[in-house]
DNA sequence: CGCGCTCTTGAGATTTATCAATGTCCGTGG
DNA sequence: CCACGGACATTGATAAATCTCAAGAGCGCG
């Protein structure tokens, strides 16, 4: 893994703003001028290690450039819960702008490098372009329709087709978000990680990835999940990407060259 | 039921946004004057009617005056996931204000009277009040960790603790909006309701309802909730009610007089 | 009085969990 | 270069939770 300096990154940052805020609505160009002028600093993440605690009080904003982060909870009996999954390009935490006290954690499920933007920074972009306000703000509630998606999955879903609509969100996010290629995508998750997104055993998560790669339709292998036959897959699921309010769902823009790409030769 | 005017009700509806926000956050009195400004228009919506639909763009904001709400899904299979439940004082589709396209359904799980709010009304007093724009975007950010308890709730709990969670939920968010009466508080749905909340069949819901009753922690009969023993239902649930963000967990104000309080002699 | 909605009960099927062991891959240190 | 350890994946046998189907009971309301 290359070294990242941990110096500010002004570019970078604005344009996975910018990217991902376009992905949902429309910025002008005074709003682009603006987010290009946000400060932050970037670091690496190791594989289990946390961002923020239950009971933080996070000051900055946490934007992902590569690997892949989960937001957790320990339930009372001490069983995980991963209640949404972060692959470069998405920002986790922008609920901390207005909610002060973390009620989850937010880790890392691979190595990873992010981010970390000052809300003092947000703040200041925001109070000068209302229209990056509301798609900030519209942000938080698109994250909160996929907490609905999987509450309704988890609760009413088969295992195969949980696990099937989950890989479905994951290669349209990737693609929306130009980190596949094709009809893959990085995923550096274990199938115990599965289980605890989709409340399931890892023995189940198991045998239920077996059924689905015999089918055909997907596969989970090496951190990498590929998708053989999207129609197929997507009817398992019974997916609609509607939820995610993508701006237009067969968006697929150019290689994201400012993320980093995490290539494992 | 006594007919509700459905003439503006100024008063009312900006006394529940006060109160509201005030749960989760504080209002100076300037913001306290301008939400008093609101309009509005108060309705009456019977059991099963729908207020919004899937793919419907709404103009309103909703309150609930009385009765009980439901945000829900339907599956691909047309099984029912209930989202969400909103009780007296709630506000339930803020979120619409900055997503434009309803991703679910809302309604009425009882006979309900709400009122209407423009959309153009709450963005008149954001603008003039950035302290409101903040605690109504942090409505719609608590609103989104309620989602990620209940997708913990569903997907890692027992049936019987599953049950006594949600019961702790609504037990602490009727105390917090003063509409509980000690520890028991109005919950019209059915049991067939329940078990769309929880994902459970209507079956396993009547038997676990009757072994919470055995344990004498909680009731549920007759459209009321009734908490006999609130340590051993909360430790039953291991309830933390850190999820609601309340600004006080033991708030308890007085009888909301500007609730239509819905009395079955 | 009877109909519809809700609640209750029973018996058996299905899905998923649990426990425990074995297998595989890969990096590290001797 | 090989042995070892650790993380992850796979397998088998059994148990537990929950679902399905089906029928009956209670009760409010027209």
């Amino acid at each position: 893994m290359d070294q990242q300096p941990s110096s500010s990154q002004h570019t970078v940052i604005g344009e996975v703003f910018i990217r991902r805020l376009n992905l949902i609505g429309h910025l002008s160009d005074a709003d682009c001028r603006a987010l290009r002028s946000l400060t932050g600093h970037v670091r690496s993440v190791a594989r289990g290690e946390d961002l923020f605690r239950l009971g933080d009080q996070p000051g900055d904003v946490v934007v992902v450039l590569s690997g892949l982060l989960q937001r957790y909870t320990l339930s009372a009996e001490g069983r995980r819960q991963i209640h949404s999954v972060y692959m470069p390009g998405d920002i986790p935490s922008v609920e901390s702008l207005h909610i002060d006290r973390m009620d989850n954690n937010l880790g890392a499920l691979a190595p990873s490098h992010i981010a970390q933007v000052p809300h003092s920074e947000l703040h200041r972009v925001m109070s000068a372009c209302p229209n990056v306000l509301a798609l900030i703000w519209r942000e938080t509630l698109v994250q909160g329709a996929i907490f609905r998606e999987w509450l309704m999955r988890n609760s009413q879903m088969l295992a195969h087709a949980q696990m099937a609509h989950f890989f479905c969100e994951m290669i349209t996010r990737a693609k929306a978000a130009g980190v596949a290629e094709g009809n893959s995508c990085a995923l550096p998750m274990t199938q115990d990680d599965l289980a605890d997104v989709l409340g399931l055993t890892p023995v189940h998560v198991n045998r239920t990835l077996m059924v689905l790669r015999a089918s055909d339709a997907v596969e989970f292998q090496g951190s990498t999940l590929q998708v053989r036959d999207p129609a197929k897959l997507a009817e398992l699921a019974g997916f609609d990407p509607a939820y995610l309010h993508l701006r237009s769902a067969s968006q697929q823009p150019e290689s994201g060259s400012f993320l980093l790409a995490e290539r494992q030769p």
